[in-house]
RNA sequence: GUCCCAGUAGCUCAGCUGGAUAGAGCAACAGCCUUCUAAGCUGUGGGUCGGGAGUUCGAAUCUCUCCUGGGACGCCA
C-alpha cells in the first residue's frame, strides 16, 4: 500500500499509548535532503511525555523497529527517525504503474463526474486581446484540464465583455473617425486607435462622454443602427480572439457574453424583491451585506442595471443549465470584492450552491510597476508577444537542429509554450511584472526547457528501438532514484494544484522532474549497457508520459524532436 | 481613513498544515560535445528570510506592532 501508512503502521506500533493513526499521519514529512531517507518522524514532541531526550526517543523507536519489505533500512539522526524505502522494489512499482495507465496516470477521482463551470478569458470586445487577459486564459484553461484529471465534467465558459457604455463611446468614435475600410482589415487595431481616440478627446470636451452615454441608451433600446456596428465589433473581436486560442489550444463550451444575460436580469430583481433583500439607498436599489463588507449595487438611480446584476443572472443560469458542485472565476485580483460581495448575495438568496463558488483570483501584469491602462493604449498585444516567441524559437530550431521537420509547428509549440509556462510557473496571486526579456527565455526553469527534456526522452526510445514489454523492470542505478520519487509524487502534485487552484504546483513538479532525469541523463549511459536497456528505457518511457501529461494539464504542447 | 495582498541571494522566485546546515533558475566565474539532442550537465562565489517584540524544545513559516510597495473601497467592468 501506500508507503506512509506503512510508516505510520509501524510507528504505531510502538506508540499506540500516545498517539493514534491520523496523528502519525499528520505528523510525518519529508527529510529535506534525499540523503536523509524518504520518509521522516520527528520525536520532539514526545520528549515531554517520555521525560528523554528526541534524540534517545528516536534512537530505541529505531532498535525496536521491524521493517516490512517495503523499507529497506532506518536510522536515528538528530531526534528524527528516517527509513529509507527499498529502492528496487518501489522503483518497479512505479515503473510499471506509469506504464500501464498511461496518460491515466495521476488521475484523481475527487469529482466524481460532477459538474465544475470555469469563467476564464473574458476579454472585452473592441479592445485587444493584451497580456492582462493572458494570464486569465492559461490560468482558467490549465484549471479545467486539472479538474478533467480529477474526474470533473468541467465546462469552459468565456465571460465575454461585450456590453456597456464602453460600446456607446466606440460608437461615437467611430461615427466621427472611423474608416469602414481600415477597421475590416485590421479591426483590432484600428478599434483599439478610435478607442484611445476617444479618451483623448474627451479630456478636452467633456461632452463626448455624454453622447456616449447616449449611444450606449439608443444601443440598450434597440437602435438599428446601433446594434447593427456592436455585433458588426463583436463579430471583428471574437474572429481575432480565436486567432488568439487557436494559437495556444484554448477552446470554450460557451462564449455567452454579458449581453446574454439582458433580459435575465428582471428575473434576478424580482427574486431579490420577493426576498425583501432589496433597499433603496441614495435613490439606487443595493442589498445590504452584514459583516463590514460595503453593500452590493443592483441598479442604479436612472434604473440601468450593473455588473454584479449580470453576474448574478450568469450564476443562476449556469446553475440551471449546467446544475454545477463548483464554479470558479478566473478573474483578476482587484476583484476580489466584487465576487465576495456577490457570493453572499447567493447566500442569502437561499441558494445552498453559493458553497461551490470560488474566485480564483491572480496577480496583475505591470508595466512599469504599475497597471496596463488601455484608455491610454498602453498595452502590450499579447498576438505580438506570441509572434514574437514564435519566431524566436524558429530561429534556435534553424541553428540548433536544421534538419528537423515540420519546423514551423514546433517553433509555435515551443514559442507559446515558453510564454504559457513563464505565466503559470510562479503562484498566481504573485504580480508579474512585464518582461519579454523574461518571457522569452528558453534556459533554465522554463517550459522548453521542460518540452527540450521531453524530447531527448522521445529521442533516446526512438533511438533504443523501444517496444513496450511486461518483462520485470529492474533498477539499480542510484542516478534513478530521484527520478523515481517525483514519478511517485504525480498524483500528490496534481491534488495539490487541484484543491489550492493553483497550476504552479504542476510547472515546479514538472520542472523537478525535468531536472531529474536531465542529471541522471548526464551521469548514465541509458543505451549502452544491453543487460539494463530495457528497465532503462521503460524508465525514460515512464517520464515521458509524465513530462507529457504534465505539460498538456498546463497547456502545452510536448514535441517529439525539437 | 478602512480592508485585502505582498516584502527571502544582484534579478525572478520555491520553501505544504512551525522542525534537521534557508533552496532553485537567471546573471558572474571555471569546467564538460570524434560517444543516447550542449534549449543540457558539473563546480565556485553570493542571504541580518523588511525592522522590532511575543508564543514555542524549535519560527522564513503562527500572533502583535511598525516600515515599504501594490490593490480594493456604491451608481465602470
Amino acid at each position: 500500500m501506500d508507503n506512509k501508512t506503512a510508516f505510520v503502521d509501524v510507528l504505531y506500533d510502538q506508540l499506540k499509548d500516545h498517539l493514534d493513526k491520523s496523528k502519525l499521519n499528520s505528523m510525518i514529512e519529508k527529510p529535506k535532503k534525499e540523503s536523509m531517507g524518504d520518509l521522516a518522524f520527528p520525536c520532539f514532541e514526545l520528549a515531554k511525555v517520555y521525560r528523554k531526550s528526541p534524540q534517545n526517543i528516536a534512537l530505541e523507536l529505531t532498535k525496536e523497529m521491524t521493517l516490512p519489505n517495503l523499507f529497506q533500512n532506518v536510522e536515528a539522526v538528530n531526534g528524527y527517525v528516517n527509513v529509507f524505502l527499498n529502492k528496487e522494489e518501489v522503483s518497479s512499482y512505479t515503473i510499471q504503474k506509469a506504464l500501464s495507465k498511461k496518460e491515466n496516470y495521476g488521475n484523481v477521482n475527487i469529482g466524481n463526474k460532477g459538474v465544475i463551470t470555469i469563467d476564464f478569458s473574458s476579454p472585452n470586445i473592441a479592445k485587444p486581446f493584451s497580456m492582462g487577459h493572458l494570464r486569465s486564459t492559461v490560468i482558467g484553461n490549465a484549471l479545467a484540464r486539472i479538474s478533467e484529471k480529477c474526474g470533473y465534467n468541467a465546462i469552459r465558459i468565456n465571460h465575454l465583455g461585450d456590453w456597456g457604455t464602453q460600446f456607446g463611446k466606440l460608437i461615437v468614435a467611430y461615427t466621427l473617425w472611423g474608416d469602414e475600410q481600415k477597421v475590416k482589415e485590421n479591426p483590432i487595431k484600428e478599434l483599439l486607435k478610435l478607442y484611445v481616440r476617444f479618451h483623448e478627446a474627451a479630456e478636452q470636451d467633456e461632452k463626448l462622454n455624454d453622447k456616449g452615454r447616449q449611444w450606449f441608451k439608443k444601443l440598450e433600446d434597440g437602435d438599428e443602427r446601433a446594434l447593427e456596428l456592436w455585433s458588426w465589433f463583436r463579430e471583428e473581436s471574437l474572429q481575432e480572439f480565436t486567432k488568439i486560442y487557436e494559437l495556444l489550444g484554448v477552446n470554450f463550451d460557451s462564449t455567452h457574453g454579458e449581453a446574454f444575460y439582458n433580459d435575465k436580469m428582471d428575473r434576478v430583481i424580482q427574486l431579490l424583491e420577493e426576498k425583501k433583500l432589496l433597499k433603496e439607498s441614495d435613490q439606487a436599489k443595493v442589498v445590504e451585506i452584514d459583516d463590514d463588507l460595503p453593500p452590493c449595487l443592483i441598479k442604479k438611480r436612472d434604473g440601468t442595471t450593473l455588473y454584479a446584476t449580470r453576474d448574478l443572472a450568469a450564476a443562476i443560469y449556469r446553475q440551471d443549465t449546467y446544475k454545477f458542485v463548483r464554479s470558479l472565476y478566473v478573474v483578476g485580483n482587484e476583484q476580489t470584492l466584487h465576487f465576495k460581495q456577490l457570493f453572499l448575495v447567493l447566500e442569502k438568496m437561499g441558494y445552498k450552491w453559493h458553497k461551490g463558488l470560488k474566485h480564483v483570483a491572480f496577480g496583475m501584469m505591470l508595466k512599469d510597476g504599475k497597471k496596463m491602462s488601455t484608455r491610454k493604449g498602453k498595452v502590450v498585444l499579447l498576438e505580438d508577444v506570441l509572434n514574437d516567441a514564435i519566431t524566436l524559437a524558429k530561429n534556435n530550431i534553424v541553428e540548433k537542429n536544421p534538419t528537423l521537420d515540420s519546423k514551423d509547428n514546433v517553433a509555435r509549440q515551443v514559442g507559446t509554450g515558453a510564454v504559457i509556462f513563464h505565466d503559470l510557473k510562479n503562484y498566481r496571486l504573485n504580480d508579474i511584472e512585464f518582461s519579454l526579456e523574461d518571457m522569452l527565455r528558453f534556459e533554465g526553469e522554463t517550459g522548453p526547457y521542460v518540452q527540450y527534456t521531453h524530447a531527448r526522452a522521445s529521442s533516446i526510445l526512438r533511438k533504443g528501438d523501444y517496444q513496450e514489454s511486461n518483462d520485470d523492470v529492474n533498477i539499480s542505478d542510484v542516478e534513478a532514484w530521484s527520478i523515481i520519487i517525483n514519478l511517485l509524487d504525480f498524483p500528490d502534485a496534481i491534488k495539490r494544484a487541484y484543491e489550492g487552484s493553483d497550476p504552479s504546483q504542476i510547472a515546479k513538479y514538472v520542472l523537478e522532474l525535468a531536472k531529474a532525469f536531465n542529471k541522471y541523463y548526464g551521469s548514465v549511459r541509458i543505451l549502452d549497457d544491453k543487460e539494463h536497456k530495457q528497465s532503462r528505457l521503460s524508465l525514460v518511457h515512464s517520464v515521458q508520459i509524465v513530462l507529457n501529461e504534465g505539460l498538456r494539464l498546463l497547456g502545452i504542447e510536448a514535441p517529439n524532436e525539437m
